[in-house]
DNA sequence: CCGTGTGATACCTGCTGGGTATCACAGTGT
DNA sequence: ACACTGTGATACCCAGCAGGTATCACACGG
């Protein structure tokens, strides 16, 4: 094996250690010893040439290379995983495409997509697949869905092609007996800065929550659960039923961005049955 | 190791047997020997539960499944030098931007960007790689470099982000002594199928070239020359002056699709450096 | 200053990737 | 018809390296 070329064993190993932060924990999560992983990053650090991580022998930290390699390798490896799917899939003839979604988002709009495809009669069943927040680019760059509903502007589309499904306002939830909830519209102006409604802070990537004065949140229901108690307030598009309590009240943002639901898939990844797909999405688009 | 997950060997592997569709040369190029190669072949088809090639004891054929094999590889394997490349120039900072462009395209465009780009005080050098016909995307994937000269509609910008930089109508590049060269203007009706002109035949990508009258190339100065002496034309950029010898004569085709010269690069991919340049694109835009 | 947690080091072992020799078979030419 | 040739598959061996265990070295907390 030469220089270059790095095997993709080691990238796992990496991409556990930098998410980690600790040798052992990401060991174990590998499923083999910590020194093998030791050395195995020593050498994967020796044969790039660069160091990955700080290790002052009691904290573990990415430096900027290692930050570098841990973005490239999440995409490197989701590129190699995709090409075992595919490629069984494609040996395999069971052609039913794979969809993913947030999980509670768009529902009736899926709902119609579906029936579409399932009336037009040459085209292969759909599966869906719920994911996390933001979680769609990775499941489609991975292989594991073939086609995804996102949000413009929210999702980061880069490297997709997309055909629009359906654009709407937004609103912001609020708990019920809240002062805002009476208005019959807000501005962004007036849901920012409110002081006992801070905005809630999700995880970053690394695990590690921002600054802020609002609650942590990792789940949905966690933070409808948050406004229904008074704690918190957010602003989402007007179709979201599944964040509703009967405790919210949604008051139209006037002048929040449009939001665009839109049906994404791998740039250059054409297939009859994603044909048919899209071509229920226009129906869709064109009569709402 | 699970059943999933491939190593990029074994995909190094594949790609070499299906490019080659021969055992023997397969494994010379790798620098292996035949056996373990085979073996290395077989041990990828059980695991991923598909047969990749047709192998009746005399000719290696792909299978459906091995063709998307070998798409996918390219991807994932470009995606990995991608990750080990951008790496090693992170940790070494030496930041100068890698800028690829077909051999002879947009000469003079490219020599305006690079002065205004080395005017810019804040600006990386730019080193530039030239490149065969529609090779720009794998330097861009596989991180070999930062950004491309690509042009629309012609080059496939899937998954790439881009600026325009200039916008020409295109010519028909004749033999001097032809009689459609003394026509002020053509149209593609003009062009095509001119019976002792017939346009040539580029390889595809597994080395075959398609059906059809005209001759077979593989370079662009094969090309220019078979212009030169009669044998066939070709429909180019205005501004391609690298593709023109004396005995062409170029006439305007009025009709055919205009050319935009965009400068291309992986989307995501942003850094300081590139937003320099793309400012540079900008000028060159506004100020033709 | 000792205990604890954590990454590095030393060293051993077994798996598996790679090599050589050979087989099996499909075309081919005389 | 039969030997020849080219090519992929098989059998078998070897060594390099991935991975394990034991232990060290050091940073921090009490």
């Amino acid at each position: 094996m030469c220089m270059d070329d790095l095997e993709t064993r080691e990238l796992r190993y990496f991409v556990a250690v930098a998410e980690e932060l600790h040798f052992g924990r990401a060991a174990e999560r590998l499923g083999i010893a910590q020194p093998p992983l030791s050395r195995a990053i020593r050498q994967l650090e020796r044969r790039l040439g660069v160091q990955l991580l700080s290790r002052n022998r009691r904290v573990v930290a990415l430096t900027d290379a290692g930050r570098v390699l841990l973005r490239e390798s999440r995409v490197a490896l989701d590129a190699v995983t995709a090409a075992a799917r595919r490629t069984r899939r494609a040996g395999n003839e069971q052609q039913a495409l794979v969809l993913v979604t947030k999980a509670g988002a768009s529902h009736e709009l899926l709902q119609r997509l579906l029936a579409l495809s399932a009336a037009d009669t040459d085209t292969a069943p759909v599966d869906v697949v719920l994911c996390e927040v933001g979680e769609q680019a990775r499941f489609l760059r991975s292989g594991r869905a073939d086609v995804a509903l996102m949000h413009r502007p929210v999702d980061d589309l880069a490297g997709f092609d997309t055909a629009d499904l359906h654009t709407e306002g937004q609103v912001a939830l609020l708990p019920s007996g809240h002062p805002l909830a009476s208005r019959p519209q807000l501005t962004l102006e007036d849901v920012s800065n409110v002081p006992d409604l801070p905005i809630a802070r999700w995880p970053r990537l690394d695990g590690s929550y921002p600054d802020g004065p609002g609650p942590e949140v990792h789940t949905q229901s966690q933070l409808a659960q948050l406004v229904a108690l008074g704690k918190t307030l957010l602003v989402i598009p007007a179709s979201s039923r599944a964040w509703q309590w009967p405790d919210h009240v949604a008051v139209p943002v006037v002048d929040a961005p449009v939001i665009t639901t839109v049906l994404a898939w791998s740039a250059g990844h054409h297939s009859s049955a994603l044909a048919a797909l899209v071509r229920a999405a226009a129906q869709i688009r064109d009569t709402p």
